[in-house]
DNA sequence: TACCAGGAGAGCG
DNA sequence: CGCTCTCATGGT
């Protein structure tokens, strides 16, 4: 089976797959026998890491797997990256607490639904939500012998067709008619995703805002995630509590003055900072007791 | 069981 | 404006 898979290798240094495919940026990556299966757009795929490449693997035969590259943004020097960072010790724990943690380049209107599925849901969740999603309504993929299904991300042309009460049997509850909006804004040309890659980043978030089910937060997921817009600081109440715990802990500023304080003192890659504190929060500094 | 989750939008005053 | 409440569902 191994050896009928088609195969590529990207060579990287200081690249944690793990950590980046695990950090909440992304839900549909499942950890198997030692590497990882996924989709990108429609090609079922393993991704595996080795001391100096990630291995990737395809059941058919890829002309160019660039797109695999853009995907895991592998050609990006990340040193560059951490000596843009604040010279403080929270920010410097939180980059020797995380090694490798990258940010990915997500297609987007696969992380824009992603992240209107995401509002107050907890990850194993909103990955349970964007499974079902998938599978009901998403293009059936090419797998390799012996592996589990895979479905591509359903298209916003797809879901634009449903109605409301198909979205809810996914379980997404009252964020069913926000991506019901969002879908059919983009499927009938109201909204163009790709005129935002043109944008300075300011106009993007406005054009974003407008989308129903998107406020502040997610609009700055899918800048950060989706456009590589390194600016952009998703503000959620995990990173509001690092900032509180990690920056503040003599006192407890206001959520206004934590805003203010985020869009200053992380530089021009304060998205990238933000990763880094959010998986820094959730695996290491505060994580939750071990139940044994 | 009760609480909370990578929020947004509507309805107040 | 700024604040509060609601929205649906399931993990812990």
């Amino acid at each position: 089976m191994e050896a009928a898979l088609h195969i590529t290798r990207f060579p990287v240094s200081n690249y944690n797959l793990g950590s980046t495919l695990a950090s909440g940026q992304c839900f549909r990556w499942i950890k198997k026998d030692g590497g990882w299966i996924g989709v990108v757009g429609n090609h079922w795929l393993r991704l595996e890491q080795s001391p100096r490449e990630i291995i990737v693997r395809s059941p058919h035969p890829i002309p160019d797997w660039s797109f695999v590259a853009d995907f895991l943004q592998s050609g990006l020097d990340l040193r560059k990256i951490h000596r843009t960072f604040p010279d403080d010790p929270p920010m410097q724990a939180a980059v020797r607490g995380c090694p490798g943690l990258r940010l990915l380049r997500q297609e987007p209107w696969e992380c824009l639904a992603s992240f209107i599925l995401s509002s107050t849901k907890q990850i194993v969740q909103i990955r349970q939500i964007i499974a079902l999603l998938c599978e009901r309504f998403g293009e059936s993929l090419a797998v390799p012998a012996q592996e589990a299904p895979a479905w591509a991300f359903p298209t916003a042309t797809r879901l634009a067709r449903l109605r409301e009460s198909d979205l809810r049997a996914c379980k997404m509850g009252f964020r069913a008619p926000y991506l019901l909006g969002t879908a059919r804004r983009i499927a009938d040309g109201t909204f163009d995703l790709q005129s935002l890659h043109d944008m300075p980043v300011h106009e993007a978030r406005q054009q974003l805002v407008t989308l129903p089910g998107v406020g502040p937060k997610i609009a700055d997921c899918v800048l950060l995630f989706g456009y590589g817009f390194q600016s952009a600081f998703p503000i959620d109440v995990w990173i509001l509590k690092a900032l509180r715990q990690l920056y503040f802990p003599d006192r407890e500023p206001a959520t206004l003055e934590l805003q203010e304080f985020a869009s200053t003192h992380f530089g021009p890659h304060a998205g990238y900072a933000q990763q880094y504190l959010f998986h820094y929060m959730r695996t290491i500094h505060d994580a939750p007791p071990v139940r044994t």
